[in-house]
DNA sequence: AACCATAGTATACTTAAAGATACTGTAAAG
DNA sequence: CTTTACAGTATCTTTAAGTATACTATGGTT
């Protein structure tokens, strides 16, 4: 494997697109479900505002993660698609949630036996 | 595979251990050196202050990543050091640190190619 | 006696992320 | 003719993340 220099730290270019309440998990529905429209998306996201939906999508869409496609009409209709690029996301979505899930197992665990 | 809800979404347990400006780079420098003192670590993160560096270390230990050791004698010596649990996280950093290379190549790609 | 290193804590401050709320325009349904 | 759905934008407030600076205790060096 080749040196690794932890000031040449790519991690957060990673980081910085996976982070925040919402990215994660609007990554996942995209993945599962291919495209969905923008208030299908919020129905499927409790608690967001459109500010932080538009805000969040916006920001996948300007890395090339996500697609979005305009319709032109009215009402209109506007779709979100992970893109070809978004799926190399994957195996990172996946790794970190079977983590997340065995730390959070390990978690009640620990104060299972504390009690 | 498992059947995959994006309501159960557990990719958050893993980012919030793995997010901030610091987290990732000090992890870094634990996996690749094992054991830093405080300074030691201190002097490889320029810019980092005393009061993150400590806030950063304390949120690590709480979740079992990184064990701190106090040595009893003065001037103070504490070393720390990435817990086995915490060497779970090593493909993930190292997922993510490649992922992070390649964006940033192909940003640049992009850039170039838009001059 | 003044200064440096160690590993921090305490307090105040700035900035970035997120949330709450109201508003836009068009067309169809009730 | 008021309401609903659609996909947003605009403005303001709250909360969290991060920064700056000063301070602690102890012992060894100059």
């Amino acid at each position: 494997m080749e040196e690794r220099q932890p000031e040449l730290c790519r991690v957060e270019d990673a980081l910085s697109i996976l982070v925040g309440k919402w990215k994660p998990i609007i990554l996942l529905h995209l993945l599962h479900e291919d495209t969905h429209r923008f208030n299908e998306l919020k129905r499927k996201l409790p608690g967001i505002t459109q500010k932080m939906l538009t805000k969040q999508l916006r920001e996948l869409e300007d890395e090339d993660i996500v697609e979005r496609t305009v319709y032109p009409q009215v009402p209109p209709k506007v779709e979100y698609a992970i893109s070809e690029y978004g799926r190399s996301l994957e195996p990172i979505l996946e790794a970190m949630h079977e983590w997340g899930q065995n730390h959070t197992l390990r978690k009640n665990q620990k104060n299972k036996d504390e009690s």
